[in-house]
DNA sequence: ATGTCGTGGACGCCACGA
C-alpha cells in the first residue's frame, strides 16, 4: 500500500500536476494540505475520474486539507474536539479510515514568529491535537498522522541551523510538542535521501530549491504497530521541479499492508 | 536571508500569508 502526503499550495493552480502525480505515482492514500478552496469548488470530478474517493475540509481562501483514497473512506471527521481557533476554527485537520488505518491530514499553524500571537496558537493547537488523538486511540484503527507540521524535528532537518536561530519551526517548544505527539506511540518515518538531504520544503525565493536550502517539515507519523510494515519512504523531489511547482514535495511511504 | 508565490478585493495594484 502506498501512502503519501503533499502540501500542494492551492489545489487549483496545482491540479494539472496533481493529476499527473496521481497517475504516475499511483498512491492508495494521499493527504493534501493548503488546498485553499471551499469544498464545493474542489476539483472533485478530476480526482474521482482516476478511481479515488475524496473527502474534504476546506475554506475559501487559506488552509484546507483533503484525503484521497482508493482503499476505502470511512468515518470522516473534520476538525477535532477542542481545536483552538485564530480566533475562529480553521480548516487544518481531518481524519478518515482508509485501508484499515485511521489516517489524519493535518496542516499545523505556521507560528509566524516567536513573539507572534500565532506562536502560542501553534503550540496550543498541537497540544489539543495530541489530546484528541489520545482520546481516539482505544477505539480507532492504527493511527497514521500525515501532513505539514511546520516543525523541523532536529537540526539535521534544516539546511543550516545557524540560519534559523530565533525562528519558528526549530524552537524547543515546537520540537517538544512534536515529541509529545510521537510519545502517543508514533514513529516519524524518515525518508531516504537521494540527490541531497531529505527535505520536503524549499522556499520559492532566492533559488533555494536549486541551492539545496530546504527543510524537512512534512511528516508521516505511523503507529508503532504499522512501522514494521514500511518497505520504503522517499521524497519525490521531481514534483518540486519545473513549471508552477508547489513549494513542498510529496512524501511517499510504501507499506507491506493489506489493502 | 526574504529575492517568490498564492489568495481575494476592488483591480489593472495591493494587503496578506507562507
Amino acid at each position: 500500500m502506498r501512502l503519501a502526503t503533499w502540501n500542494v499550495n492551492s489545489v487549483v493552480v496545482r491540479l494539472p500536476r496533481l493529476v499527473d502525480w496521481l497517475e504516475k505515482s499511483s498512491p492508495d492514500i494521499l493527504c493534501l494540505q493548503e488546498t485553499k478552496i471551499a469544498d464545493d469548488a474542489f476539483p472533485r470530478a478530476e480526482v474521482e475520474a482516476l478511481g479515488y474517493e475524496v473527502a474534504l475540509h476546506g475554506e475559501g481562501r487559506w488552509n484546507g486539507v483533503a484525503i484521497i483514497s482508493r482503499v476505502g473512506m470511512g468515518d470522516v471527521a473534520r476538525g477535532f474536539d477542542g481545536q483552538p481557533g485564530f480566533p475562529e476554527a480553521e480548516a487544518r485537520a481531518m481524519t478518515a479510515t482508509c485501508g484499515g488505518l485511521r489516517v489524519w491530514s493535518v496542516y499545523v499553524p505556521n507560528g509566524r514568529a516567536l513573539d507572534s500571537d500565532h506562536f502560542p496558537y501553534k503550540l496550543n493547537w498541537l497540544a489539543a491535537l495530541r489530546t484528541a488523538l489520545l482520546a481516539s486511540q482505544s477505539t480507532s484503527p492504527p493511527l497514521v498522522v500525515c501532513g505539514d507540521f511546520n516543525i523541523a524535528p532536529t537540526d539535521d532537518d534544516v539546511w543550516d541551523p545557524a540560519a534559523f536561530i530565533g525562528s519558528t519551526h526549530v524552537s524547543p517548544q515546537e520540537r517538544q510538542a512534536l515529541v509529545a505527539l510521537t510519545s502517543l506511540g508514533l514513529d516519524d518515518i524518515h525518508p531516504r535521501a537521494f540527490k541531497g538531504r531529505p527535505f520536503t520544503y524549499w522556499d520559492y525565493r532566492a533559488g533555494n530549491f536549486h541551492k539545496g536550502l530546504g527543510m524537512r517539515i512534512d511528516l508521516v507519523l505511523l503507529d508503532h504497530g504499522v512501522t514494521p510494515a514500511v518497505k520504503d519512504a522517499y521524497i519525490d523531489r521531481d514534483a518540486r521541479k519545473g513549471t508552477l511547482p508547489s513549494d513542498h514535495a510529496p512524501l511517499v511511504v510504501d507499506l507491506d499492508w493489506p489493502r
